[in-house]
DNA sequence: CTTGATTTCCGAAACGTTTCGGGTATAAAA
DNA sequence: TTTTATACCCGAAACGTTTCGGAAATCAAG
């Protein structure tokens, strides 16, 4: 591969104004720049980036890190869609992007600060980090910036996105009592998941604000899943025929709830309204289409891929930034007619 | 950071002598080599991997290149689980991975052999190329060791990995024939695919080698996608009570010709045997699950890493792999009983 | 006591850039 | 004519490594 010193010697220039010429400084004649340029083009030149991150100190080339990327994760299509949104921003200012997987064990072989040296990252952004890792605290504490996605930490290099979780949620339970709907059921996840917590806060809250009495007999466990969710639903809908709406704090479990109704022969939204959370890919396919509320990974990791490079080009940015979860209004909600 | 010269400065060992030590070489004294891990270890050094780059000539990373990297992708699937593959196998390897995203349109700004050179790749994978993009004749002609993922090219410093598609489309049609259906039909996409005409082949191969009559009727256009797959297969579904089973070139069309059927009150498989291609996620959930060809894309990429690096290190290793696809037997298919 | 081999170490060059601190013309001002 | 400013150019050092070709010291053999 032709370098500098290559187009130095074909353009007759010193290796100096080569580098200057291309680099568009201004104390080069338009002659010699010109021919420069084109001895630079004819000859295929392009600059080693190594070689100038080495002399620059800075490398442009953010890391992407992400813990346990496996393919089974159900996850993946949110961490796949914010990789996505970092890749997207991260091209069109100009910089690399390297994707680093870590696992719990790997981390004790090599530092935070060490996997940053080495490949002279200029940022970082960081997904899917278990609260214990101990890149975490490493990764605050270092002086290369880096931003956290939905791990809302604050640091003097450190920012991070996340998403209006309170607000969405309440907006949905909003949504249904706008509909009418005044008897309204809440399957919950574990109890002790973080996003659980805030989902049925956000149930309680809403209800309040709108004089409707909390009935603890109205939030269900569905863990999670399909099957215990649908098993919870069952009885419950059997022994509560006034409700007519349901909050479900993921899809999956919402389908679970979906699988009850079909069992019992009502019919969705028309007998009961269901509300998810999650938008996963099977949410608008499944029959009705899942009205759910949709998280925006994509932009996640736009904002994140942002924020870092600004920080680390030393503009003064917010440290955080939001991206809002919207509701999807599809097919499972409908006006209460009771 | 620190670097050689520190260590070099702290233990009072050449900069030579440090770089020997830490790198295994056996011309240095045990002691010395213990004092200077041990300073090392304090100063917590690391190697700077830019400037071991420079002077080796080879970065020890290669890239994972991905034309139209979208969230949108129906393939999504596909390239993050040949993804996770290449990093998995990549890290075992011990070498990096960078991921480098590229348009049509970006092809035109810089070639292919400048992007290769300007991070000094060691290799790279391909993967999602158009036969028409700029970069894959480049990425063929040059030096720099490639292997492209479906994309069976021959070349010196080539390799690709694929799957045998016709052998498992044959092997899904043959399925059908064996549980009794004579009256297949086809549902193909985009005539101009390549995998299309794959499967088309696999089709009137199996069909002719079970002495069944190949009708030109049978064969319909759902051009990959779910509602045209839908609206061909109606009027064909009606015309052609005798049909007993649909094989599809693909699980979205398969979905297509399931909605036809519950528009037409058919039920699968009784009435109809389905059988899809690619096992895309959703294929599992819908109802019934569908029987599918699946692609093994998390060991493509496996295989894909692994091929690279071994050709970059100079093996002797056939540049050539499969991966087998699978027949995955669910719900949609049963015994014709007419 | 030489000679030669072995062990252990190191200086310097190289990789491909960028950039600092000038240098040499030429043109304008005194 | 001399001075000053301007425009254009370049040499050399630096970034953090690796590696080539020795060199010094120690040891074994003759």
């Amino acid at each position: 591969m032709a370098t500098l010193k290559d187009v130095s010697k074909a353009s007759g220039f010193s290796v100096t104004t080569v580098s200057r010429a291309l680099n568009g400084y201004d104390d080069v004649n338009k002659e010699t720049r010109d021919k420069i340029m084109s001895v630079a083009k004819e000859l295929g030149y392009s600059p080693n980036i190594l070689a100038r991150s080495l002399v620059k100190k800075q490398s442009k080339t953010i890391g992407f890190l992400v813990t346990d990327l496996k393919r089974e994760s159900v996850k993946d299509n949110f961490l796949f869609e914010t990789l996505c949104g970092v890749s997207d921003e991260l091209s069109t200012l100009d910089y690399e992007f390297v994707l680093l997987s870590t696992t719990t064990s790997k981390q004790k072989n090599k530092t935070y600060g060490q996997m940053c040296a080495e490949r002279q990252l200029d940022g970082v952004v960081i997904q899917g980090l278990k609260r214990d890792d101990p890149y975490l605290l490493e990764a605050i504490e270092s002086t290369v910036p880096c931003v956290l996605v939905d791990i809302p930490v604050e640091g003097v290099n450190t920012g991070y996105v996340t998403s209006n979780q309170l607000e969405s949620a309440k907006q949905a339970v909003r949504y249904l009592i706008r509909l009418g709907h005044r008897h309204i059921a809440f399957m919950n996840g574990a109890a002790h998941a973080y996003v659980s917590t805030v989902r049925y806060d956000a149930y309680r809250q809403v209800l309040q604000e709108n004089g409707i009495e909390f009935r603890d007999d109205y939030v269900l466990n569905g863990d999670f899943e399909e099957l215990a969710s649908k098993s919870a639903a069952l009885p419950f809908l059997l022994n509560h025929p006034e409700v007519t709406a349901f909050f479900c704090a993921s899809d999956v479990m919402a389908l679970g709830v979906l699988q009850a109704t079909r069992e019992l022969g009502l019919n969705v939204p028309e007998d009961l309204s269901i509300i998810g959370f999650d938008n996963i890919l099977l949410s608008q396919y499944v029959s009705p289409p899942l009205t759910t509320v949709g998280q925006q990974p994509y932009e996640m990791g736009r904002k994140a891929a942002s924020m870092v490079v600004h920080i680390v080009e030393g503009q003064d940015v917010p440290h955080e930034a939001f991206v809002n979860n919207e509701l999807i209004l599809r097919e499972s909600v409908a006006k209460n007619r009771r």
